[in-house]
Order: C-alpha cells, then sequence, then structure tokens
DNA sequence: GCTGGCACTCTCACTTTCCGAGTGCTAAAT
DNA sequence: ATTTAGCACTCGGAAAGTGAGAGTGCCAGC
C-alpha cells in the first residue's frame, strides 16, 4: 500500500521535530508549527495508522510520538530533504581539506576530526582492507651493525624500520641483500609472499645470520597491516552530550566498542557501494550499536583503494545535514586523493559512479 | 604540630576503605575493619580533629568523611604503603613489553594502553619536547618523477615522505642531492637548520627546479614534529565507570580535555624528576582536570629523551596501587629503551624488584 | 583520656499525590 | 466520507511527604 501524501508530510514532521526537541511529539503540536491544512483531531487519526503501519512509537500510551527505526529508515530514503551546506561550512572544508593535502597520510584521520566537528558527533575514519604488495626494497647501510630497511607499497605508501643488529654487517652484504629482496619479493600480496618468505628465509639461515629472517619478518608484517586497513575514532566523549546517552553505562558501551578499531574494520564490509550510507539502530551488525546510527560516507582515495569517513550518533540524527557534509567532504578528498594522482603508468582502477558532480547542488 | 600516630592510622584507615567503597567513612566502620584499639567514639573525636585540621571533609553534617586533596596529599607522601604488584601483574607488564620492544615507535603508545588496562583509568603516553638533529639523508629514486625521503633523526627514529614531481628526474640528480644533504644538514637541531635551508634552497632555485626546496621542507616539517613531542589517550571512556564521573556532563568535561593532545603537553613542565608523580584535584593547573588526579610516571627512553606514561583518574584513586604499576612499567621501558641501549636489544630482560619480596628502598 | 549512651541531624529511598500533555472515541459538521 | 470539536481517560513524571538509618556531637561516668 502506497502511502498517501499527507501522512508522508505528517511523518517528516514527527522526524523533523523530535530530532530538534529530542521530545515525543504530538498532533497539536504538528498541526502548528507545520501548517497543515486541518485540525489536531485529523492528525491524531493520521498518527494512529502511522503507528500501526509501524513507522512511530509510543513511549507509553499517552504520550506523544516517536520514530521508530523503521519510521527513521522511511524518512532517509524518501522524505529528507538533500540539505545544502552553507557558504562558510563548504569554505571550511575546503579550506582544511587543502591545508591538509600535502601530508596524505594524515589527511585520512584529519578528515575524520573534521567531519566529528562539523558534526558534533564522533567520527570515523578507515581504510577499506585491500591485499596490497611491495613494489620496492630499499636497505640503507647506516653503520656496521644498523641499517634501515624501506619498503614502498603498490599504494604508494611507505614504512620503514630501523634495525639494530648484535653482529657486524657490511654494507656490500646489505647491498645484495637488497637486490635480492627487488629481484625475488615485489609485486607478491602477504598470502602470496609468505610461503616464499619463509624457505627463502631457511635457505638463508646460515650465510647471513637470521639478516634475511629480520627483513622478512617486517615484510610479511607490513603487508598484513597495510592489508589489514586502518580504523580512527576521534571524538568520543561528544557522545555524551547527547541526550540519549545521558546514561554512562549506555554511553560506556558504544564509546569502548568504538575505541576498539578492531571492531570498526567490520562497519566497511557493509559498505561497497558509492554515496553516503545509513545504518539505522537495528540494522548494525555489532549489537553494541543496535542503538545508536551510523552515516557512512565512502571516497577514491587512489590507487585502487578507497577510504571511509563516518559519524556515529543516536537514531535520532540530523541524518540530512551530517549526510550533506560527509558527502561533500568525502567529494573533496576523492578530488584530492583520487584518480587524478596517480603517475602513468600505475594501473588507473577508478571506481565509477564516484562522486556525484550532480544534479542537485 | 605533629600528627600522632593513632590519627595517621585513622586517616590512612579513611582514605584506604574510602578508596575502596567510594562511600563516606563513619566512625564505626573504622573501630571494626581498622583494628584500633579503641571504640568508636574516640574515633570520633579524632576524626572530629583531623576534620578541624583540614585533612578531611563531611559532605554533609550527618554523614561520614571523605578525605579532601589536602588528606590525599598528605595520605600519598606518608602514609601510604608500597604496594607490591602481584607475579601475574609483573609477568603480563614483561610479556607485553617484549612482545612490543621490537617496535620502538609504537611502543610509547602500547606502553600508554597497558597502563591504562591495568589500571583501569584512562592512560596518556606522552614523549617530552626536546629538539633533534637528523643524522643521515637518504633519497630513493623510484622512477623519473617519483622518490623517497628517508630522514633518520638522532633518536633513532626514522621518517619518509613519497614525492611526485611534475617534471622528471634523472638518478644521478637525485643521488647528488643526497650526498649534498647528507654533507651539509645532518646533526643540525630544527632551529639552526631552517636558516640554512633556506638560503641553500634559494641557491639552488634554478637549477633543480624546486627538488631542494621540497626536501627542505619535509626536513624542516620532520624536525618541528620530532621536537614537539607527541601525546596519546587511550581509554577515555573508562572514566565514565567511576562513581565521581556519573555525570555525563563533568565527564565530558575531562575526556574532551584530555582528547586534545595540545593540552597534554602542558602536563610534563611539571615533571623534571625521575620517579612517580601524583598531582592531586586543585593541584592540577588545567582548571578542567580539577577534581581528577593525574599519577605520572617518567621513563629514559634513549638518546636522553625522556618519556611519561600516566592514567587520570577520580581523587578517590587508588594511588598505591596505580603508582606501582606505573613505576613498574616506567623502570621496564627504561631498560628497555634506556641509555644501555643494547644494540644487541634481544638479550633477556628481566626485571627485578618491586614484585614478589618485602623490600623497600 | 577513653567509653557508652543519648539526642539530634540530615540524606536517601520510598510512597503518595497531583497535574497536564496527549490520546481515542463519538457525534456533529462540512 | 472526511474532518472537526468535545470530552473522558490514561499515564508518566514532578513535587511533596514520610520514615528509617547512619552518623555525629556531647556529656557523664569509668
Amino acid at each position: 500500500m502506497e502511502i498517501s501524501a499527507r501522512k508522508k508530510k505528517i511523518l517528516a514532521a514527527v522526524v523533523d521535530e523530535y530530532i530538534r526537541t529530542a521530545e515525543p511529539v504530538g498532533s497539536k503540536t504538528i498541526a502548528e508549527k507545520a501548517n497543515m491544512g486541518c485540525s489536531s483531531a485529523t492528525i491524531r487519526n493520521e498518527l494512529s495508522e502511522l503507528t500501526s503501519l509501524g513507522y512511530l512509537e509510543q513511549p507509553h500510551t499517552s504520550a506523544g510520538r516517536v520514530p521508530s527505526p523503521q519510521g527513521y529508515r522511511f524518512y532517509v530514503n524518501e522524505l529528507m530533504e538533500r540539505q545544502k551546506l552553507s557558504i562558510e561550512e563548504a569554505e571550511t572544508i575546503n579550506a582544511r581539506l587543502s591545508e591538509k593535502m600535502e601530508q596524505l597520510d594524515r589527511l585520512m584521520t584529519d578528515a575524520g576530526r573534521l567531519a566529528g566537528q562539523l558534526t558534533g558527533y564522533p567520527a570515523l575514519a578507515l581504510s577499506t582492507p585491500r591485499a596490497v604488495a611491495a613494489k620496492r626494497f630499499d636497505l640503507l647501510y647506516v653503520d656496521s651493525n644498523t641499517f634501515i630497511i624501506v619498503i614502498l607499497l603498490e599504494n604508494n605508501t611507505v614504512r620503514n624500520k630501523l634495525v639494530h643488529l648484535p653482529f657486524s654487517v657490511e654494507q656490500g652484504q646489505i647491498q645484495k641483500l637488497s637486490a635480492l629482496f627487488n629481484a625475488g619479493f615485489t609485486g607478491l600480496t602477504e598470502e602470496e609472499i609468505t610461503p616464499v618468505l619463509i624457505s627463502a628465509t631457511e635457505r638463508a639461515a646460515r650465510d647471513n645470520m637470521g639478516l634475511t629472517s629480520i627483513i622478512a619478518a617486517f615484510t610479511i608484517e607490513t603487508l598484513t597491516q597495510s592489508r589489514a586497513g586502518e580504523a580512527f575514532v576521534t571524538g568520543e566523549s561528544s557522545l555524551l552530550q547527547q541526550p540519549e546517552f545521558r546514561d554512562p553505562d549506555k554511553a560506556h558501551r558504544v564509546i569502548s566498542y568504538l575505541s576498539d578499531s578492531h571492531h570498526l574494520m567490520g562497519l566497511p564490509a557493509v559498505t561497497e557501494e558509492n554515496g553516503v550510507r545509513v545504518i539505522i539502530g537495528p540494522e548494525n551488525l555489532a549489537e553494541e550499536l543496535r542503538d545508536s546510527s551510523v552515516v557512512m560516507a565512502s571516497y577514491d582515495a587512489g590507487e585502487g583503494q578507497r577510504g571511509l569517513i563516518g559519524v556515529v550518533g543516536p537514531l535520532r540524527m540530523d541524518y540530512s545535514a551530517v549526510a550533506a557534509k560527509l558527502r561533500y567532504i568525502a567529494d573533496g578528498l576523492s578530488r584530492l586523493l583520487g584518480s587524478g594522482e596517480a603517475p602513468a603508468g600505475f594501473g588507473k582502477m577508478i571506481l565509477k559512479g564516484d562522486v556525484s558532480t550532480d544534479e542537485h547542488e
């Protein structure tokens, strides 16, 4: 059954009002605020039907209505107005992004922080997991028992480690090893490389007193970490300002869940498509987030990788404003990091449908 | 005036009991729990005097006593028993530290995390600011318009950056630059190097199309960052479990204060000496921490740098246990990182003392 | 100087009361 | 057929009231 236009208008009014005030919304309020052309009694009838349809809930028999998760879902899908950013907000975002574009590695967390500051909710930033391979190895001889391992990954991040040895090596030995690794172990992902490295280590065990094993271990560790992606949360405590998280235990459950980046890595699995995604309360896979909502936007991080920024808040979240802000930030990031960035010669994996260049803005 | 031994014993009993229960402590409780040789009435008299001396407070006329900040201070300075760690705790710490010793850069945050987990309070980890110099530069040629800058700092951390150029360079050019930087710019702190680099950049402007400037900028940035030190907080939300932070606003004030690492950098200024330092409530310089206590331990991070780990909690903190744990962790870190710096760092770390037997310093 | 006793105080937890926002229903009006 | 006004009813939550208990201060006697 299709929902009448008037019901939609009423539902939208309830959600908007509830988002604003955090108080259950009564028929009278709606009759006055939203200028429906009818009286509160009529609205009561409609409300009653919306309730039995499952879009609204009553905290108790004689209170106003509150949107149900299903109500929020309908609101997000069909009713919500696509909100525009104020000029100042857009400028803030642009300024903050371009100021950071020099430091690509920090950009991800800074974007999360920005999202949090703009929305007032705890924000998360994550890079989606993806198996990467090493593109190049360098071993830098520092002194007779110190050298640095530098690994350049396919996604153009660089990892390094300083190694102190309990014995001496010669520069030539280091150089030889460097060449060896470059020749044999580039282009392999962690899964592929592990067995190869293990056998190589065994073969070389006698020759170089474990040098190979040190480098191999760091390589595997690096590839594993990069594959797992990263996750950051900022501004957890702003959750405490939301009335629905006045209960410290409830807040603590959510915050400590978020603080474990291990948990967060589960989120992006759900988010393949582009654009903004809203996960409302019970839709969350994680028990701990069942009465929170998550809004996420993904962006093209270049080199075929995608990143994700998002915020976590109560069901009564200002979805419209949050979505607009996240979308804007994510678009900005895509433009900064996205396909353009790749030097010629790297395969450009442009996920299409990216970046709404679009109709409503 | 000197405080009588019995008063001390009573004061200690009040603090211990209050730390345990978070409830105001009455005369009867003390008479029963601590085996004083006297009745509750006597204790009442003593309590009354301790109150007028400023060591105790009464929430209201007819409630038990609660330690005042001054009372905690006296307790920490003179009454507190130096607590021993259980063997399991000591082993946990040893295990966790040695497991991490490979990754020096992460060790600092991991130590903080460990402190937090062990104590149940939010934990902070920071490195004290100190000017460092670059020990060595390497430029790695990747392809005709990409190279990597690797900078090894005096304190043996390594920083790197991948640079994409909008034009081509030759490998020889990169190598020449590398030699140039190593010859001219090692051993200088940020302050010293900045003017030198600026003039060098100007001189080279024509020759290499800004290559020098890119490297110079990264160098300055790196030295500046390292000089500023770093600060991390973990486990903020565990504060919510403390009864005194049930008020979300209060908790939010403290947590959001802690979340800004900028603020944290102010703390270590107070902590020059070695060992454990306790800052009780109003002793905190920061308004926001006036009803929290901070316990910190510093460690020798090698290369003349010191690090700091600490926890933040309510006034009613278990100072004795917290101090013991922090001290133990800090000692472990000093041994791992400290002046010895044994490149043969794979040796076994046995931390003695502070654990089993009853020895004082 | 210590102790038992006693009157007094004050908080907290619990109950009771009461108000009003908001509902659902019905009957009249459009 | 839909909308509206009116009205009785419900129920949560604030406000006020109550009682018990923990703890104190003080005094008189040991």
